[in-house]
DNA sequence: CGAACGATTAGCT
DNA sequence: GCTAATCGTTCGA
C-alpha cells in the first residue's frame, strides 16, 4: 500500500527528506519511475542556491514545502527539486536519478535514447526524460501533474559528497539506493550502508 | 551594463 | 579522464 506524499511531509531538514525520498515513486503526467539518487541542500549551506539569499530564480525555495523548485543548469537542462521545510527557509532536495518505470516509450521518444539505464541517470537527463519544464516551478507535488508515492519498504541507502559542487565537500548530502544500476555515478566504495 | 560562472551532459581520447 | 557546448543568473562597477 502506497501513499501520496502530502506537503507536510516535507517540513524535516532536508538531508532527512532527501533519504525518505529514496525508493518513492516520481511521476510527471504518469512518467517516471522510482527515485533512486538525491541530494540534500540548505540555506546554511555554500553550495545552495539559496546560500545568499533569495533571489528572483530561487524564489520558489523560499516559498512552501512539497513545491517544485526547477532550474536551469548550466544553460541547457532543466532540473527538479522537492522544497524542504517551513516557508521562507530556502531548503530543497534535488531528484539526480530514478529507475524508470512508466511510460518507457515517451521517456525515451523524448531523450532518443534506448538504454534505460541511462534514460533518468542524471538531474538533467530527468528533466528531459520526465518533460520538466520552468512552467512547473513552484507548483505543489500532491497535485497534477505531478504525483509522489511514499517508498512502500526500507531501502538500504548509500551517502556520500555531492555532485558537481566545489564547497561544502565535508557535507555527504547525496544519498543512494544501494546497488542501483540508474545512478548518474557510482558511489564511492568506501561510502557504506547506512541504518 | 559587462563578465564570470555554474547543483551537467555527450562525445572523444 | 577531459572538454566543448550553451545561456540564464548573479554580482560588481
Amino acid at each position: 500500500m502506497t501513499r501520496t506524499l502530502h506537503p507536510d511531509d516535507f517540513l524535516p531538514d532536508s538531508p532527512t527528506v532527501a533519504r525518505e525520498l529514496i525508493g518513492a515513486i516520481l511521476l510527471v503526467d504518469g512518467i517516471g519511475g522510482r527515485i533512486v539518487e538525491t541530494e540534500a541542500y540548505d540555506r546554511a549551506d555554500p553550495a545552495s542556491h539559496t546560500f545568499n539569499g533569495p533571489t528572483p530564480r530561487n524564489q520558489a525555495m523560499f516559498g512552501p514545502p512539497g513545491r517544485a523548485y526547477v532550474y536551469r543548469s548550466y544553460g541547457i537542462h532543466w532540473c527538479l527539486n522537492f522544497v524542504c521545510r517551513e516557508e521562507g527557509h530556502g531548503a530543497g532536495v534535488l531528484i539526480r536519478a530514478i529507475e524508470p518505470l512508466e511510460g518507457l516509450k515517451e521517456m525515451r521518444r523524448r531523450r532518443s535514447l534506448d538504454d534505460p539505464k541511462l534514460l533518468c541517470a542524471g538531474p538533467g537527463r530527468v528533466g528531459e526524460a520526465l518533460g520538466i519544464v520552468l512552467d512547473m516551478n513552484g507548483l505543489r507535488l500532491d497535485r497534477k501533474p505531478f504525483k509522489v508515492l511514499a517508498r512502500d519498504r526500507d531501502y538500504d541507502i548509500v551517502t556520500g559528497p555531492r555532485i558537481g559542487i566545489s564547497k561544502a565537500m565535508e557535507l555527504h548530502w547525496r544519498f543512494g539506493l544501494a546497488g542501483s544500476p540508474f545512478l548518474s555515478r557510482r558511489f564511492s566504495p568506501a561510502s557504506r550502508p547506512t541504518p
